[in-house]
RNA sequence: GGUGGGUUGGCCGAGAGGCGAGGCAACGGCCUGCAAAGCCGUCUACACGGGUUCGAAUCCCGUACCCACCUCCA
């Protein structure tokens, strides 16, 4: 069976094929670097690995583009409340975004653009816009570029609404606008911004708009027509409509996929920096480790919203624990893994049924199942295949428990004291039940696991 | 007002006309000096009301409730 994915656009799943045979680019969106990552950040992060991964573990070279929107309105506002400048505010959290990922064990992107480094791309993009006939400079002498959805009959194919019945911003202050759902490309400086947020224009100083840095990018770094774009699915109106409205104004074909991920939700409802449900990640891996935090988001298919609890979140690390106590075993009584690192063709069946990472969980727990029970067997040969099964699947969806970043952290015990004590300790504790002395091999046993550490 | 999604066992969560996903928890058994781990087994559900069908959690109609988007948002 062959990968299909789902397609926000046509709302099918549809055969994956690549544009360019043997290369897939995929451009995701969202993060603006405003406040510390939450766990439904994060998730988008995690969903888009998991396909990376899928897709190089097919073979395919893949081009990840990811951006940054380090200046818009909120990014300004947050940063005078912080007292800091808007750059040093954005860089804060693009680091600790930056932080976030790599607890989580994603592969970097090919490139992370910021919006402030492309200017010069998203004016030239206006300018096509504006001579298309597509947008236009506010008469209002504000400084404000628009794009105008009524120039674009196809405007509002990717959410499924039409113009007509889009209900009109509360706030709407029209400033010129043709139309109110005109949204900005550029926006005017206005006095009392900072002045390093504005750059030269033909229509004068301002700011991009949200929207068109990511026409802009997307179109640099993987061309006019690219495969895959993502982004978590609040996005899909206004911000990837009009991005899509924008780049096939300017003559560009943009996305062929459309990929939404759905929430992580907190009693119910979508978890939102602006609730105070808000879930730090650096809070959540106080909990549990990183790698359970990530193995539990997967437990749920990305296109259905997932329940956060800590009672869940917990339990999906017992369960890790078991996939991971088998590797380990497996490891230390077998020659190693045997078989060609392929994935079993339920899993990869799971897989290719738009990333159906549940159902490709539960192929996993059967084959650790049989694992354990080769194990117990004696049977090494059927554990050696297991293994190599095993850890194929882990390491398509990121948590190989003996691939870094995981594998320094296998069974708590890490660090140099724990490697030298913990062997001592089992020495002893081997030691006393050889004698007979249940009693003292307990207590160690016993104070191992105060300390974290199961035997 | 418009658009989209949901309601599955004690809990989390797949599935999408027949063949009981999987995990966690619980209980019983095997193993073990006792545990733990592991294995075997048990419990086994599809919001409600109609309908279609030989057969519906799955399709159709209706009802209720929940959520998301239309405004910054993963």
């Amino acid at each position: 069976m062959s990968l299909r994915l789902y397609d926000s656009l046509t709302r099918s799943v549809r055969v994956f094929e690549p544009l360019v045979p043997g290369h897939v680019g995929i451009y995701h969106c969202g993060l603006t670097v405003q406040a510390a990552p939450h766990v439904g950040h994060i998730y988008k992060e995690i969903v888009f690995d998991v396909l990376r991964r899928w897709l190089e573990h097919a073979g395919y070279q893949v081009t990840v583009i990811a951006n940054v929107t380090d200046i818009e309105d909120k990014i300004l506002a947050k940063s005078a409340e912080a007292g800091r400048p808007w750059w040093a505010h954005a860089f804060l959290f693009e680091r600790a975004l930056h932080e976030a990922y790599d607890i989580l064990g994603c592969l970097p992107p090919a490139y992370e653009p910021r919006a402030t480094g492309h200017i010069p791309e998203i004016v030239e993009l206006i300018v096509t816009l504006i001579g298309g006939g597509h947008a236009y400079v506010a008469p209002d002498g504000s400084g404000d570029v628009y794009y105008d959805v009524r120039s674009w009959p196809a405007y509002g194919e990717l959410s499924g609404q039409r113009i007509d019945e889009m209900q009109a911003a509360e706030d709407a202050d029209p400033r010129g606008k043709r139309d109110p759902r005109d949204f900005a490309l550029w926006k005017g400086h206005k006095p009392g911004e900072p002045g390093t947020a504005s750059w030269p224009a033909p229509w004068g100083r301002g700011r991009p708009g949200w929207h068109i840095e990511c026409s802009a990018m997307a179109g640099k770094y993987l061309g006019p027509e690219f495969d895959i774009h993502g982004a978590g699915i609040d996005l899909r109106f206004p911000h990837n409509e009009n991005e899509l409205a924008q780049s096939r104004a300017a003559g560009r074909p943009f996305a062929r996929w459309w990929m939404h991920n759905a929430w992580v939700t907190t009693a119910g409802e979508k978890m939102s920096k602006s609730l105070p449900n808000a879930l730090a990640v650096t809070e959540v891996v106080k909990r549990v480790r990183p790698v359970e935090l990530r193995y539990y988001l997967l437990s749920t298919h990305y296109r259905s919203n997932q329940e956060f609890s800590f009672e869940a979140l917990e339990e999906a690390g017992v369960g890790y624990r078991r996939l991971e106590g088998f590797v380990v075993r497996a490891t230390e009584s077998t020659n190693g893994p045997t078989g060609s690192g392929d994935v079993p063709p339920d899993f990869a069946d799971a897989m290719n049924d738009d990333l159906g990472t549940s159902a490709a969980l539960a192929v996993l727990h059967d084959v650790v199942r049989a694992g354990n029970k080769a194990l117990g067997e004696g049977d090494s040969e059927a554990a050696a295949t297991a293994l190599g099964q095993t850890r194929a699947m882990m390491g398509v969806l990121g948590v190989d428990p003996l691939v870094e970043p995981w594998a320094s952290r296998v069974h708590n015990a890490d660090g140099p004291v724990a490697e030298v004590l913990v062997p001592l300790l089992l020495e002893q504790r081997e030691a006393a039940r050889q004698r007979r002395d249940y009693p003292a091999g307990d207590a160690i046993r016993d104070q191992l696991a105060a300390a974290g550490i199961e035997i």
